[in-house]
DNA sequence: CTTATATCGGATAAATTTGTCCGAAATAGA
DNA sequence: TCTATTTCGGACAAATTTATCCGATATAAG
């Protein structure tokens, strides 16, 4: 579903977010430990993030990582999905043509865009907020 | 969502699928160049279908692929897609975790298997008939 | 039986995604 | 100012997916 680029700039996006609602900003390496991921190619997809607004960088010691906390709750998932995988995920067609819509439907068109549109709409509903909330009080779980 | 590989394998299903309605067989040739596909590669995909017995092969002259026509209407799209791509796209973990449940969800869990679950129900709820039926009928198309 | 035509199956190549390495740039603290 | 620490960014490498090539196998038709 996700790329595996996406999936971990999720999870990195929800540890930081709940490090930032305890002020504390968290380096790369903090990061790729807490999710389980590369370090290498986390600092990639950190970067994408960082590009994108999505988190901030500090550089030097005591640098690393942190999301401003008036901004945790409006952002939502589909702002890192559209910023690692871009949205073909949940505007492109099931059957993978670039153009296919009402007038010149796929044969899946109308019961793949029913999903997709779900899935949209999920994303765009879903804040970080309560992801690293979740987190937080240990409803939920970022590491096997 | 889907692999292109998978892609190409609905297409190609939903084609014969048609043409078998009208009790023609099809060569790999007919249907790379209906679809819109590279031969080679869309052998390898039918194979792996005709493995899955999803479709029938037939070598030699006047040989092609088909799907009795019975069966058309009892194929649904989940056969295709769990055979090429397998099922983690409608039972996997959301953020890729092997291990994923209601007692260790991972953050997205309960919010991507609701859309995770309408896509499975989807791909369960749809034949090979129907989608062939819109495609045969000039409802919908498989070229641009 | 021979030939032409079609799929099968294994090896190989190209493209993309995933992951690594390392020097450059920034900066906190001594 | 100097040093240690951290992110940045580009080049490179490995793995996976997509795509090609070609000989083997099966078979319809003359």
């Amino acid at each position: 579903m996700f790329s595996k680029a996406c999936e971990y700039g999720i999870k990195a996006t929800i540890y930081i977010a709940m490090q930032s609602m305890q002020n504390s900003r968290v380096s790369l390496k903090d990061i790729a430990k807490e999710i389980d991921s590369p370090v290498a190619f986390t600092a990639k997809i950190l970067q994408q993030l960082a590009r994108n607004k999505i988190v901030e960088s500090v550089k030097g010691p005591t640098g690393g990582f942190q999301i401003e906390k008036k901004k945790i709750d409006s952002i939502k998932l589909r702002r890192i999905v559209s910023a690692i995988d871009g949205d073909s995920i949940f505007r492109g067609c099931g059957l993978g043509f670039k153009e296919c819509n009402e007038n010149y439907p796929c044969p899946i068109h109308d019961k793949f865009k029913k999903v997709r549109n779900e899935l949209q709409q999920m994303l765009e509903d879903t804040s970080i907020y309560e992801l690293a909330t979740g987190l937080e009080i240990g409803l939920t779980y970022l590491k096997r």
